[in-house]
RNA sequence: GCCCAGAUAGCUCAGUCGGUAGAGCAACGGACUGAAAAUCCGUGUGUCGACGGUUCGAUUCCGCCUCUGGGCA
């Protein structure tokens, strides 16, 4: 098991101390081991982390978010975990201004903070330093245009798109009810298009020095057999009790973003009677996987990342 | 031992009234600007179980063999 992770904490560690001044963004596909990395990292220097992961901000979701442990959370301090109710939540725009608010509390104070987390699309709104446009969600606006799309028809509604706002009709795919949603719930907000929306929301730059690492392994196929042995030591660990408990607890757990999750809505199916535990384990297993490629696209088009690769053989 | 049904992509299967084949899932690649652990797009050559026969031509029809499932002894 991963315990080689050693050389490559040594790379990071060289790399971390050739940029004195820098900020340390570990980031990588699941279960890739960048907690361990971050830890031993902020242990060393007296540091504390910042989490960027959009589902450890829920309460009460620990075993199937791999949240870090009390005891690694009481040796060193933690930022951006528990901080939101299942039923709240979060959004790339802001998690990045609580983290960039945070960041300016942090070095005031003479801490040293180290950045650490999977959800690559709040990575990269980090080092580009992404600011986000006011178009700000409303659930009941949204589920009002959810209904229009719904009548009028999808293909209409891209096409609208397309005569409104080619440049976003380009990138927006005629199939895809999320982005073509969202697309007339920025005009409704803001009376602008997409395409002036996101040029308001223009890449400034890092607002901070930031020095990011991409942790992974080689052949995928090595991380794709730790993801499974991850995601059956959840279930031994307790997955199952963790999710019945939640489902009491909130009972609207089906409108709830942090039941969305990978682990979540699988066990919750189990929990129905949708699955068997079996089932439930490889479908966790499977979409994790799925998650980790995607992960990996998203990484693989920056340019600015400092590869850390675990190489496993056999 | 006999009878029946199967054997086709990594898996589950469809199909070719004889002109060498296609779905779902997986896998792989990609997109992403306030839901992102989300949402969505693209990519299908595989001794069509083995050997023989019929045929211009067999994965398809026939024979035989092997294996699998079921039934009868």
């Amino acid at each position: 098991m991963p315990h080689t992770l050693d050389p490559l904490y040594d790379q990071l560690l060289a790399r971390v101390r050739e940029e004195p001044g820098s900020i340390p963004v570990i980031t990588g596909p699941t279960a890739t081991g960048k907690s361990r990395l971050a830890l031993r990292l902020a242990g060393e220097w007296g540091g504390e982390i910042i989490s960027c992961d959009a589902m450890q901000v829920y309460r009460g979701f620990d075993i199937g978010t791999a949240k870090p442990t009390k005891e690694d959370q009481e040796s060193i301090p933690h930022h951006m975990l528990d901080i939101l109710d299942p039923c709240q939540s979060i959004s790339v725009a802001s998690y990045s201004e609580q983290v960039h608010d945070l960041l300016d509390v942090l070095l005031v104070a003479g801490k040293k903070p180290v950045i650490c987390g999977g959800s690559v699309q709040y990575i990269s709104a980090l080092l580009d330093g992404l600011e986000f446009a006011k178009a700000k969600p409303d659930p009941a606006l949204r589920d009002r245009i959810d209904r229009e799309i719904a009548s009028r028809g999808l293909a209409a509604s891209w096409e609208r798109i397309r005569q409104l706002d080619p440049q976003a009709a380009e990138s927006i795919d005629p199939a895809d009810r999320r982005r073509i949603g969202r697309f007339f719930e920025i005009l409704e907000l803001t009376g602008k298009t997409k395409t002036e929306i996101n040029q308001l929301s223009k890449i400034r730059g890092p607002r901070f020095p930031f020095q990011a690492f991409w942790l992974d392994w080689q052949p995928r196929q090595a991380l794709y057999q730790a993801i499974d042995e991850r995601a059956a030591a959840m279930f031994r660990q307790g997955l199952v009790e963790e999710v019945a408990a939640l489902m009491d607890r909130h009972p609207d757990y089906p409108d709830c973003p942090a039941f969305r999750g990978i682990g979540y809505k699988e066990t919750v199916l189990f929990l129905e009677g949708g699955c068997s535990k079996e089932e439930a384990l490889v479908r966790v297993a499977q979409a994790t996987r799925r998650y980790a490629k995607r992960q990996q696209t998203w990484l693989r088009r920056r340019g600015d990342l400092y590869p850390l690769i675990r190489e496993c053989k056999g």
